[in-house]
Formats: structure tokens, sequence, C-alpha cells
DNA sequence: GACATGACGTTACTACATAACATAACGCCA
DNA sequence: TGGCGTTATGTTATGTAGTAACGTCATGTC
């Protein structure tokens, strides 16, 4: 079971989560650290079965529920976040020691390339928690996904998508 | 391959969608219909697989393809939505002739009972398409759901979800 | 040393969704 | 009126996503 190698940005990520979860005293075990460099490695959002596939080259036998019970806890401490419309995981961008575990993102979905982009804006999150909050409704987690053009591939000719 | 009875709220609403889709000049078979009526008559999401059951009923030799080729027409239509986090389908609420096919909604969904609550509340959508414009993107859909609990559940005690 | 806890292994299964090709019904129009 | 395109549906098979249930092993602790 070697050690998948990482790269720079992935590594620098890697150790900001180690002392997140440290200070939370929760585990990240190698195999939570190794899925979690497997998200952050990839530019767009990846498939548990894709992970799976990349996982199994350094971690034999890994079954799909290696692979879902590392998301779940990644999931949980908010390094990472699910897209819904495409049933695939992606790394957090906003990691900070302080915050909830889930923060409230959003997600840009482009059609052409596959780039997805994470924003975390303040406005469409508050107007969300006021609209639930008038109609009595206690949030607990949220899922907002936009798809569309991004702008690279609104500006590129149409037989040329932007690349990823 | 009798017809199904529907509740007279729901062929209420299956009266309009003919009347839209007449408009628009799009065909809503039979099989479709059918298909729109099961989802409405659910009060809570309802699962593809589990329209197909119910679907067979009356509909002998229906597979998944039926299913689900009916339910991408009546999202296309915009006669009903799915819940991307249960990946389910519910009934649109907002039927209207003049707007656009695909309406910007927003569901608030009870982790205690399992009800779901259509918005379409303008702060939200615009927001969220004000933050899109910003960076350049194009929408063409979004998704946007809140979990939590209702204020129902919120107000019932701890052993008794307030029923669907 | 018995026992609780948390992480992971392993097998099997359930649920969700689509590809690919066949068939049938309809309108069109040459 | 026969050929053709279009749209809806039938049919078979397969691909992809996710979980249940139970076993094992290490660690801590009383």
């Amino acid at each position: 079971m070697l050690a998948p190698a990482f790269s720079k940005e992935t590594d620098t990520l890697l150790a900001q989560a180690r002392t997140l979860c440290d200070r939370r005293g929760v585990q990240l075990t190698e195999l939570r650290r190794k899925v979690l460099g497997l998200v952050l490695e990839g530019d767009k959002p990846t498939g548990a079965y894709d992970l799976l596939d990349r996982l199994r080259v350094h971690h034999k036998g890994a079954a799909p529920p290696t692979v879902y019970r590392a998301l779940d806890f990644l999931l949980e401490q908010g390094l990472i976040h699910k897209v819904e419309r495409l049933s695939a995981f992606v790394g957090c961008i906003h990691q900070s020691e302080d915050e909830d575990h889930h923060h409230a993102a959003q997600f840009l979905i482009c059609q052409r390339c596959g780039q997805v982009t994470e924003l975390e804006d303040p406005r469409v999150d508050r107007a969300l928690v006021e609209a639930a909050r008038e109609l009595g409704f206690r949030p607990a987690g949220s899922t907002v996904e936009m798809e569309g053009t991004c702008a690279a591939c609104a500006a590129a000719p149409a037989s040329a998508p932007a690349p990823g």
C-alpha cells in the first residue's frame, strides 16, 4: 500500500486538512487522506467509482464502502462537497478552521467544458435562509447549483469548448 | 391498459397540463399523462422505480426507459421537478402557460417527515443569477434545495414527527 | 482482561439511469 | 400510394451510484 504522489498544491491543502482535523480531534487517517488527495487532484468533480479505481492503484482491495465512508467523513468535515447534479465530489476551496464544518457553497457547472466553480456568495445563502425562516423551516444544509455556460466557453467558438 | 383513477385534484392539474401542452404543440400522450398523474398523486417526491412499479399496474411491460422518457418530457415542459438530493420527482405547483418551461424553483426538504415544499422566491433566484452574471456565467438551469426541519416537525415532540 | 469505540475489510445487494436497437403510428409530398 | 422522415414507445442489456450487514482489528479505559 504505497503512498500516491500528489502535486505540491494538493500536498499543501492536505497539510491544512491535517491541521484542521487535529484541532477538531478527528482522525484524518491515511485512507481518508488518500481519498481527499484524489478529490483535490481532479480539476473537475470526480465520481465515487472513479475515485475507487484510482484508489485501487495504491490501495489493494478497496471496495465501494471504502470510498463512501471516506467521502462521508470528508463531507462531514467540510473538506469536500458533493455536486448533486453530477453525483460527483470536489475539494472545498474555502477551508477555514473557525467556520462551521458545512459552510454554504454554490456551484456553477459549465455544460460545455464540465468545469465547476465554487462560489460562497453571502447574498445567495442569505436569501435562501431568509426564505426558509419565513416558513419556520430550520436549515441544516443546502445545495445550490447552477448549470449553464462559463465565461470562457461563451467566448470560445462553438466547435472548441474552453479546455478543462 | 386501463386508465388509472386519479384524485379530483390531480385530474384538475392534468387538465391544465393538457391545455398547456396543446398550446405548445407538444404531445401529452396517454403514457406521459399517466406518469404525470402518478407524480402528482404522491404527497412526497417519488422515485423513478417507484413510479415504474405503479405504472406497471395499468401499463404492462413498462421498463425503466418507459418511465425515464416520460419524466424527461415532463421535466422539459416544466410540469415536474427533480429533487436532486432525493433522486425523486415532484409535481410542479406553479404551472403557468406564459412562463418559461423551466422556472427557477427552490425546495425545502424536511429530514424528519420527508415533506418537500416548493418555493418560488424571486430573491433567491435573483441573488444566484446575479452572482453568476458577475462571473460571466450564462445560466441555463438551477437546483436549489435546503434540508432541515419543517415548522410542523420542529413543533412536534421528538418521538412523533409531523405526519407526511 | 473484559469491554466499548472507531476504522476498515468483505460480501452482497438495492437503487438509479442510460445505451442501443426494434417497432409502430403519423404526416407529408412527390 | 408508396417511400420517407419524425416522434413515441417497446425491449434487452448494461452501466453507474449507493448501502446493508456483518466480521476483524487496533486502541483506550476502567
